[in-house]
DNA sequence: TGCTTTTGCTAAAAACATCAAGCAAGCTGC
DNA sequence: GCAGCTTGCTTGATGTTTTTAGCAAAAGCA
């Protein structure tokens, strides 16, 4: 939100890139990097984001979330380790029910050979 | 990507509101939505379309994706219509296999009362 | 040294998003 | 009929994003 600019420099020269050669590779202008990288513009487009996401190799919600836009909440939260198998389910129907039970003693009696 | 317009304009539609009540509600002005629903706006910003998508209660990911934004793979995959129960399961591991059924096993008697 | 290229930058302009003000057609109640 | 309100819309102004053209310092090379 507030320095985007600086993170976007360092990501570039880490990566050992000029601004014509980020210009050339993603297709964005070097004036324009330029201005993004001083802080001189303050919500660049998406479009763009997700263009110097990908030559940078980092995440697109990453980028956007440092201009400050917001982030659908699926992309940021960091995938939860894994939950109980059940707490993967949501809300079951008695239909539902059903179906389960009938799956896992297939498997089950299957995996019995 | 190309209509999302009248899209936006259905929605307002079917929850009953007048253009003036978005903009009390959401904060976007009434011109500026009936630009947007008349196709007269390419890319409005990420933050207006989150305001909208609060208020129409839909997904914010649903209208960065009609107004043609890249949007993370990560919001986008889990929307499927509900898939059969076990389908939401994923693959199982024996031990989450056997913790399923005591958790069915629980449900079902008590439901039995 | 002098010439060319590279690099980051800025200035000016084009394109676009957004809002405040205000207009015209359609109501409603008198 | 007409006064007032509501509704969607357009216009004009303002600010922002993005590009094209070009500059100055640094680096490379003859």
């Amino acid at each position: 939100m507030t320095n985007y600019g600086e993170y976007l420099r360092s990501i570039r020269q880490q990566r050992g890139l000029t601004l014509r050669e980020v210009e050339a590779q993603a297709g964005v202008s070097n004036a324009y990097l330029s201005q993004l990288e001083n802080g001189k513009v303050k919500q660049p487009s998406p479009s763009n984001l997700y263009k110097l996401a990908e030559l940078y190799n980092v995440t697109y919600e990453d980028l956007m979330e440092r201009v400050g836009y917001p982030v659908p909440k699926a992309a940021q939260e960091p995938r939860p380790e894994k939950p109980m198998a059940h707490n993967r389910l949501g809300k079951l129907s008695s239909d539902e029910e059903e179906e389960l039970i009938d799956y896992l003693s297939f498997i089950r009696n299957r995996k019995k050979r």
